[in-house]
DNA sequence: ACAAAAGTGTTCCTTTTACACCCATGA
DNA sequence: TCATGGGTGTAAAAGGAACACTTTTGT
């Protein structure tokens, strides 16, 4: 059989906009761009497709070598491909966002990054190439998700209060949540485990929870799940 | 500055599920292939994404070489890339579907289609390569975005009466609606203006209605339209 | 004692659902 | 005249939004 394509000449890369949150901080990893083009530029940690690599391979390739992370939540987003979005090379971009712990991540700069940091969404310095676009288009999607999927407990630690979780949900969508219907819709979605342990704060004891991921299982799969 | 890629390894393309809707009838426009690989095969209208067009573009040009119909609704879905997608080359593919309307076309198969037609996505053949996976991602795009945006619109006649309508709701979300409840639900959505015209059927006339296209922009740009 | 965060229920209003009859037409 | 599809309203239930006070602890 006769191989009738021609030399592509278009390059394929996957972005990924690495979401982490810290007291009520939504955070998104950034590396500082080791060569050209664009050195010295902050960007999103990414890098070319392999032939032997799905595209999500790709990113939990560039996920775990910057990170030590793996088996975390990711979903892939809109390709990125304005002819010109790249100075040198046609190179369009298949973006995913990913959610990651704190309590589980070392950063680790490799060769493409001479530095790497946590960056508050709301501070984002000026970005190498369209990435700035694709940060929106990840917080849009983080956006509409998290009404539909109880991703939140992807970015919390193991034990968290209720107000640790309502601010998670108060950074993402951007707005204020009533406190006691927050609980109450928290409560009736039954994803909590309520465990004997309080912290410790300024004030009154607040109680801890963990998630239940056997009901996760079961939400996952009903593609109907609606939490506001 | 120097050019630091690799010549890349890895074909582009852009496949497209292309509905249409016909009396009560969801369809999809499917083509014959005529060339290697999976000559003969019954496919989605794709090319190789050229390196001047965005991706958009591209379906663009596959659509309207098809049809001879530009300026339709589309949106695209998640790239696939599973290595063995495709049995010769390294081949990923960024799917779109688009709307396009009975009377606005006329079919055109080309160079690489023997054969083109409309498929009803009740009875779809054996397909190449993975494009049955890629129309199941379709079909759930289809049925989350017609929730959210009047899309119904972009598949029905100019005129069309409000059983038109239903019928096209209940073939996308495989669902029956009760009939009183869809009605109000759509005059308190505001988006049709009812014209002083009726169908003339087997029975009682319908009144036939068109849709508001000066709404339809107030609409588009909220993103929490929600219609059921 | 007071400041600051945690915890808890009820009422009202809006939205959704379920449901039945008359009308116009063609055969 | 009857069979078929077109057209309309209401009542009950569920879900969402608004709202205030008491508890605990540290200072």
């Amino acid at each position: 059989m006769k191989l009738q394509y021609n030399v592509p000449d278009i390059s394929i890369t996957v972005d990924c906009v690495i979401f982490g949150f810290d007291t009520s901080k939504l955070q998104i990893l950034l590396i500082k761009r080791a060569s050209d083009p664009e050195k010295g530029k902050w960007a999103l940690p990414g890098g070319f497709m392999e032939k032997h690599e799905t595209a999500e391979e790709s990113a939990e390739r560039v996920l775990s070598q910057l990170t030590g992370v793996t088996d975390v939540y990711m979903d892939q987003l809109k390709v990125f491909a304005a002819v010109d979005r790249h100075p040198i090379e046609r190179v369009i971009t298949v973006p995913f966002y990913a959610l990651v712990k704190p309590e589980n991540y070392r950063l680790n700069p490799s060769s493409y990054a001479s530095d790497a940091y946590w960056c508050d969404i709301d501070r984002l310095p000026i970005l190498a190439f369209d990435h700035d676009e694709i940060i929106n288009a990840a917080l849009d999607a983080l956006k509409r998700d998290v009404r539909l999927k109880p991703i939140g407990f992807e970015l919390l630690p193991e034990k968290f209060t209720m107000k640790d979780l309502q601010d998670f949900f108060e950074a993402v969508l951007e707005e204020k949540l009533d406190r006691r219907n927050f609980r109450r819709k928290i409560k009736g979605a039954k994803i909590l485990v309520k465990l004997n342990e309080v912290r410790k704060g300024a004030h009154k004891d607040a109680i801890l929870y963990k998630f239940d991921s056997k009901t996760y299982r079961t939400i996952s799969k009903n593609t109907f799940y609606i939490l506001f």
